[in-house]
DNA sequence: TCTATTGGTTGGAGCGCTCTAACCCTGTAA
DNA sequence: TTACAGGGTTAGAGCGCTCCAACCAATAGA
């Protein structure tokens, strides 16, 4: 249980410890017969170098630290890809903590994930307070995913939910619908955005835009339809705030009998693994995730290596997946 | 972007370093004057301790690396949640990693959690071979979720298989069916539990197993179902080897025009949240995900405390969760 | 009064590594 | 011959922290 350290390399190949820690290092001002013999010494040993030592003498990190707020939802883990391939082919680790959707469980999180002095930070979708985040930045870079900020020292990632919002409901409406319900995410990240997009589109179609107070659960999605049932305020068709909230709301439809999408047409949001699942199949605007990922961790680090001041913001495009959720009204001629 | 160190805030606190580490590690040797004084300080400057530092000068560290094989299973979200409370709770920190599925990309993830010479490591259901577990295990205390080893200084932590088999299989005969078929996981872990555990169930009630070779992907399911429909052997009943294939295999009785339960009753494995959503409704088989979680850093933290020395195999018992995919043959009376 | 004892505090060594400056060659130019 | 350059190598300081032994009152016991 106790690991070897470049002092015994260095014994054992005959050299000194500064040129095991060169040959470690890659540098090509090391003799072949000194290098081989390093490594050769290294090998037998099982010696792999300590990388908080290393970190702790160059002063210098190569990891990068990432915030999942909830590893239950798949949405991050495709995001942490993305992460994941760019900083692999730079030459970083990634360490990967998580919030669980607490606030204080998240703060403790960012403070674990500083104790190790990466070199930069990517929050997704946090939910600590503002000030946590400008606090941290201080210290080091951070990339937030899947929330804006003000701070101009922090780059952001995220979808654009007003276009999302607009594509569905253009979508809707290209299909003939008039009568369009928005299941709103409350207080929800990017629920807002998400809002202004459905209220702008109907308006520009001369629609009358009707917002139902709902969550991003599939509970909340059902309750929602059973309250526009109770009400007679049925409309032909749903724009739920997101997936999990669009499920919900096919079942409780179907539990009053009517039919998707001959009945009612239902449009989910953030394609997660779930829309395609061919039981499912629900029509659903499409984020780029990956992607996110790969910009955050460019972003991040353009700034480690100090190439850039001024704030990033990226807003990605939505895209609309159609499925088997949505149909003319009256249903599928 | 430089944070202050130790000696700052023994500096501004008017005391020596050697004393704001005692406060930073709650010793009960220090006078309330003092305590408070230095927080201030470190409060005042935004001071945390350097993780890094503080674990290469005391030999040990307080934290557990855990690397998940796929980020994007729910299941795996679970585990961590039991594995954080512990840790937490004693006083440890955990760094995650993933492998991405792919043993190339979980092996450097390996060697990284690794580099930061964690008190001890967790592996969700690791794809890498035995020997780079048997190499990490030389290194520290590793512990082992959702994969079985024989390796004595690795404990490991799983549902007993057979038994969740057995159990789906009793629900099903109890229902009255007699003609029930496995749909198996091939290759995935676990499925060959779950298969002789359906195997010797059917031959218990001394009925004919009819296992139908699959895959632990909703597509899969879909494929053994309608190849059962085409050799016009469906049974009444299918035991899935996981949730995703159960969904997948409902969608295709539903697209042969057939109704689930009452034509043909699903059940499937794991109780996902996907299993949950009411528009799924799966009867399916839970296992504790969390406990796995609690049990495993447990176990971890025995060795690391070097309480034990034997190696520990807990084999946890799953449940039968009914929900609205299985009723007697022709349907519910 | 002097010596123990105890609670509180501190300097210094050292964890495994990197990095700088110095060093030692050997080969080449003056 | 001396000087110089430059590739290859090394000693030593130091990164931010912990831990040990020593130290310093202040009090208690004899």
């Amino acid at each position: 249980m106790v690991r070897p350290t470049m002092e015994d390399v260095a014994l054992r190949a005959g050299v000194s410890r500064a040129l095991v820690s060169l040959v470690m290092r890659g540098s090509p001002k090391v003799s072949e017969l000194r290098r081989s013999a390093v490594l050769k010494a290294a090998e037998e040993l099982g010696y792999s170098p300590h990388a908080m030592a290393r970190s702790l003498a160059s002063r210098t990190s190569t990891v990068l630290g990432v915030m999942v707020s909830d590893l239950h939802n798949a949405f991050f883990a495709e995001v942490v890809d993305g992460i994941d391939e760019v900083a692999r082919e730079q030459g970083f680790d990634i360490i990967i903590n998580t919030g669980g959707r607490s606030p204080a469980r998240e703060r403790r999180a960012l403070e674990s994930l500083l104790s190790f002095r990466p070199a930069g930070l990517i929050l997704l979708s946090p939910v600590v307070p503002a000030t946590a985040i400008g606090k941290a930045a201080e210290q080091l870079p951070v990339v937030l995913v899947a929330r804006s900020s003000r701070v101009s020292t922090v780059d952001t990632v995220n979808d654009d939910g007003e276009q999302g919002a607009r594509l569905a409901v253009d979508h809707l409406v290209s299909l003939g619908h008039k009568r369009i319900a928005h299941l709103d995410g409350g207080e929800g990240t990017q629920a807002g955005p998400r809002r202004r997009g459905y209220v702008a589109a109907m308006e520009a179609h001369g629609l009358v835009p009707q917002v139902v107070s709902s969550e991003y659960t599939d509970a909340a999605g059902a309750r929602a339809i059973r309250s526009l049932i109770d009400d007679d305020a049925l409309p032909t068709a749903i724009l739920s705030c997101n997936d999990f909230n669009a499920v919900g709301a096919i079942s409780a439809l179907e539990d009053a009998g009517l039919r998707v999408p001959d009945d009612v047409s239902v449009v989910g949001y953030d394609n997660t693994s779930l829309a395609a699942l061919r039981h499912v199949s629900l029509t659903t605007i499409d984020q780029p995730r990956a992607e996110f990922g790969r910009l955050a961790a460019d972003a991040l680090l353009q700034r480690v290596r100090e190439e850039r001041i001024e704030p990033v913001r990226h807003l990605l495009n939505p895209s609309l997946v159609v499925r088997s959720t949505t149909a003319p009204p009256g249903g599928p001629r």
